[in-house]
DNA sequence: TTCATTGCAAACGGTTTGCAGCAGG
DNA sequence: CCTGCTGCAAACCGTTTGCAATGAA
C-alpha cells in the first residue's frame, strides 16, 4: 500500500497520519493471510526502529472498528487481522498448509436467514463462516500432508 | 437428563462415572442456551456443595473434545457451551438477546467446497459457521433492540 | 501550542497447570 | 488397591489501561 493511499484513508477517519500507522496498513495491505497483533509487531518493528505492542493494538483496533480491516476469532481466542481489498460481503478459505486466504463470493446464507425469518420471524444479524483446507498449490505440492 | 443417561454415556467415553461429571451434564443438558463456564459453575455449585472452577474447565473440555457437548465461540473470546440433541451435520443459530439457540440444517457448502475444487484444485477439510441474530420472540419483544 | 499518539509497566480476566489428596471401579 | 478425578493456588498469555512523554497539525 502506497503511503499517499493509507494517508488518505487515515485523514478520511479523522487519524493523524503517523509513521506506526502507516507503517501497520502497509504491512496488512501487503499480505494475503490473517495476522495476530504479535505478528504485525514483529513485521512493522524493524522497519520503525521500535514500536510498542500496546500501539499495535491499539492501531488494529481503530483500524477494524473504522472497517478498514476484517477482526478474525479462530478458536484460538486470539484475534486475527486481515486487510481485504474485496468490499463485498464475502468468506475466506484458509489454507492449512501455507495460510493463504482466498476470497469465497458465494456462501449459502441468503438461503439460510430467509429460511430463519420464514420459520421463526428471526433476524439475522451476522454469521461467522470460514472453510479451512488445502489450496490448490499445496495441493500439489503436499501432497501427502494432511493435518 | 436423567443420571442414567448422563452415566451411559460417560461410560461410552472411558470416563468415570462421578457427581461432578453428571452434574454438568444435566446443567447443560437442560439449557436451551449456551453457558459460559462460570456460568456452569455458579449453576453446579449450590448442587454439589463445592466445586472448582478448573474442575468445570476440565470436564467441559472432555465432553466438547468427545463431541458430546458444542463450543459456541463469540467475539468476546470466551468459549461457551451447548448440549445439543442433533446429532447429524447442523450449524447453530444464535439469539444476541436470549442466547437461545436453533438448529440450522441446510449450510450452502456443498457448493463452495465444489466451487473451490473447481476454481482452485484447492480441498476443504472443515468449516465453522455460526450464524448470530435476534431469534423470532426477542424480535418482537424487543423490536427497538439493537447490540 | 494543543491535543492526539505512543511507550512502558503494570493490571486484567479467562483459562490452564502442577501437585497433593480423594474416590470410583 | 490403583488409576483417574478433583481442589487449590499459582502460572499463563493475549489483551487492555494509566499515565507521563512525545510529536503531528
Amino acid at each position: 500500500m502506497e503511503p499517499e493511499h493509507s494517508a488518505a484513508i487515515l485523514k478520511q477517519l479523522n487519524l493523524k497520519v503517523t509513521p506506526r500507522r502507516q507503517e501497520i496498513m502497509n504491512c496488512l495491505g501487503g499480505e494475503r493471510s490473517y495476522l495476530s497483533a504479535d505478528e504485525v509487531w514483529n513485521r512493522v518493528k524493524p522497519k520503525l526502529g521500535s514500536i510498542g505492542l500496546p500501539t499495535v493494538y491499539r492501531i488494529l483496533d481503530e483500524l477494524a472498528v473504522a472497517g478498514v480491516i476484517t477482526r478474525i476469532f479462530l478458536s484460538d481466542r486470539k484475534q486475527y487481522y486481515f486487510l481485504c481489498a474485496n468490499q463485498g460481503h464475502h468468506h475466506h478459505f484458509v489454507c492449512e498448509s501455507c495460510r493463504r486466504v482466498e476470497d469465497v463470493e458465494q456462501c449459502g446464507l441468503d438461503g439460510v436467514s430467509r429460511d430463519i425469518a420464514r420459520r421463526s420471524g428471526g433476524r439475522v444479524t451476522s454469521h461467522i463462516l470460514q472453510i479451512n483446507g488445502v489450496c490448490g498449490t499445496c495441493c500439489q505440492e503436499h501432497a501427502e500432508v494432511m493435518l
